[in-house]
DNA sequence: CGGGCGGCCTGGAGGC
DNA sequence: TGCCTCCAGGCCGCCC
C-alpha cells in the first residue's frame, strides 16, 4: 500500500542505480495490470535510451528519459520495484523486466495487478489522462493552507474521504489520513466544509509532519511494500492510530475508536479529535 | 457538479 | 487439511 512516503523512498533508492543506464530490452511477461501494458508503446519510447533522472507526481514514478521520453509508474496495491544485479529466476509475478545495459535490471513485481507501467511521448505529458487532474503536492512549499480551505469551504463530504481523493491532495492514502488527522485534533467524519480557516494551516502542517517523518523511516510496511533494496521501511512502528483499534490513545489513554467511511477503514480517538 | 459505491485483484487470516 | 469468506485499498467508472 505505497503512499507518498514509500514512493518517495524507492524514488531515492533508484536514484542511486538507475541515471546513466540505458534501457537495452523490455520483457512484458504478464500485460494485465490496471490497464493494459502497452509493449509496443514501450518500445518504441523506451529502449536503447539512457536513463537521466526519477521524478514523483502524486504516487506515479517519473523515469525521466533521453528524448523526453517518460516511463511512468504507479505500484497500486501491491506493487515492488526490484533492481537486480545478478541473474535471478523469474517469480510468479514478476510482470514487467527492463533489461539495463549494465546486465543489471529492474523489475516491476505486482501480485495483485492493481499497478500500472506505460510509457509517455515527449510532451505528452500534460495531457496524459491519470496526471491531468491530479490535486496539490502536499511538500510543495509553495502550498497554502489558506487555498485548500476556499476549496473545501463548501464541501460536506467527510475530511477523510477529502485527504484521499487525490484530485484535492495528493500522495495520502488511508493511513496517512488517519494519522494526520490524529495530530490535528480533527474527527475523520467531520464534514470538509465545517473546518473552520484558521484550523487550515495546522492540518496541513501535520499532513506535511507526518509525512515528512515517514519519508525519514523509509516509509510504512504492512503487508506488501519492500523498496527496491529489498527493505522494508520502519514508520509503521510509530503509527499512533492506524490499525490500534481498542488500544489506548497515545495521548489520552482512551480507547481507539474503528468506523468505516467509504468502504475504507477509519480510526481515531473519540477524546482527542473534534 | 458533488459524493457514494462497485469492481478490479491476490494472498493471508480466520472460521468450521 | 481444505474449503469458504472476508479483508486489505488506489483508482476509475458508474450512478444518483
Amino acid at each position: 500500500m505505497p503512499e507518498l512516503p514509500e514512493i518517495e523512498t524507492i524514488r531515492h533508492a533508484l536514484l542511486k542505480h538507475l541515471p546513466g543506464k540505458r534501457i537495452d530490452k523490455i520483457l512484458v511477461r504478464d500485460a494485465r495490470l490496471r490497464w493494459p501494458v502497452d509493449e509496443n508503446k514501450l518500445n518504441q519510447l523506451l529502449v536503447g535510451n539512457e536513463v537521466t533522472t526519477i521524478d514523483r507526481r502524486s504516487k506515479y514514478l517519473l523515469v525521466r528519459l533521453q528524448k523526453e521520453s517518460t516511463l511512468i509508474l504507479h505500484l497500486g496495491m501491491s506493487g515492488q520495484l526490484l533492481y537486480i544485479t545478478e541473474s535471478r529466476p523469474f517469480e510468479k509475478h514478476d510482470h514487467v523486466i527492463f533489461y539495463l545495459d549494465d546486465a543489471t535490471e529492474l523489475r516491476f513485481r505486482d501480485p495483485r495487478r492493481f499497478g500500472m507501467v506505460d510509457a509517455i511521448a515527449p510532451g505528452g505529458e500534460a495531457d496524459y489522462p491519470r496526471l491531468a487532474k491530479l490535486g496539490a503536492e502536499p511538500l510543495d512549499e509553495s502550498l497554502q493552507a489558506k487555498a485548500l480551505y476556499e476549496r473545501a469551504k463548501k464541501l460536506t463530504r467527510p475530511i477523510k474521504n477529502l485527504l484521499m481523493d487525490a484530485n484535492f491532495i495528493v500522495g495520502v492514502g488511508n493511513i496517512y489520513a488517519n494519522e494526520s488527522l490524529f495530530y490535528a485534533g480533527i474527527r475523520p467524519d467531520k464534514p470538509a466544509g465545517d473546518i473552520a480557516a484558521k484550523q487550515w494551516p495546522v492540518l496541513l502542517d501535520c499532513i506535511q509532519n507526518v509525512l515528512t517523518e515517514a519519508i525519514k523511516k523509509g516509509g510504512t510496511t504492512l503487508n506488501d511494500f519492500v523498496n527496491s533494496n529489498g527493505e522494508g521501511g520502519y514508520f509503521q512502528l510509530e503509527l499512533a492510530v492506524y490499525g490500534r483499534v481498542e488500544e489506548p490513545c497515545l495521548k489520552c489513554g482512551a480507547t481507539i475508536q474503528r468506523i468505516v467511511q467509504t468502504g475504507r477503514s477509519t480510526f481515531f480517538c473519540p477524546t482527542c479529535q473534534r
